[in-house]
DNA sequence: GTCCATGCAAACTGTTTGCACGCGC
DNA sequence: GCGCGTGCAAACAGTTTGCATGGAC
């Protein structure tokens, strides 16, 4: 069966352990679906487990990117954001001025890379994608102000 | 006139001094067409100017940057890589193997970026695409390692 | 009981900043 | 000559690592 596994049992049939700190990290990850980065993740673990070290954020997102739980965005374009692998790829649109993050699919990438893949003689394996520019909030907001 | 004004010329335009190390950053650019990072530059600026710091190294791309004359890529997931502006906007495949960095374009994301502002009522104002996989040399030597 | 995973602190990397001097305009 | 731009070193932020202890299996 290609049932999508739940993340404990990939870790697990993975060959590493379920820890407390582990499953705090999928759970945290679970209830945002939004995007974090290791230090805001690591805040909101402490919340849950005082005694939870930055280092344990690092280790545990590396191993959860390794097995393909997560995935790193670079949105802000600085470092990266942790989100749980979706089943459908998305992208990202982030507001310059806000830093709202919007999703949304492209089906036609898939297609655009298939292209680049035989013309170029190349093998696609990830496809990123990243648009920024203002959100629909921030555009009213910018021409409400007079100036 | 709309001509393309030389990186020179903008600097002063843009009300900047030109100096020195200024102008050194920008031959390098254009002689490596290719993709610099911060540090591979200044190692090259080092060897034609000694006493050059990178912190200078630093402000000079933010400038440059800032004005418009270059582009900051990232392409390796990390720390960004500059170009000169191209003319035409152009996207880059990273080989995860060799590190080589091809470029292409693709005209249709122009248009599937001006679907996705009328659809999410967004302004976009800047589009980053990058793909990334194995290049056709790094595919034959795959297929002819015998394990 | 074994050995992987953790917490802590120190180390490290890439980048930024404060300041006195030097140079473009 | 004025004031921006530079070099240097120190500061900084984000991330990684070494090591002794603790917990998963």
């Amino acid at each position: 069966m290609s049932y999508p596994k739940n993340a404990v049992d990939t870790i697990r049939s993975s060959g590493y352990r379920v820890t407390r700190q582990r499953q705090l990290v999928l759970e945290i990850l679970d209830k945002n679906q939004g995007h974090l980065d290791a230090e805001a993740l690591f805040m909101k673990a402490k919340t849950k487990d005082m005694n939870i070290g930055i280092a344990t954020i690092y280790r545990t997102l590396a191993l959860l990117k390794k097995i393909g739980v997560v995935k790193e965005e670079f949105l802000g374009q600085q470092h990266g954001q942790f989100e749980k692998t979706p089943p459908l790829p998305h992208y990202h649109f982030t507001c310059l001025q806000c830093g709202r993050v919007i999703e949304f699919e492209v089906p036609q990438l898939t297609e655009i890379a298939h292209q680049l893949s035989k013309n170029k003689k190349i093998q696609v394996s990830e496809i990123t994608m990243h648009l920024s520019g203002l959100c629909s909030q921030c555009i009213n907001k910018t021409k409400n102000k007079k100036s």
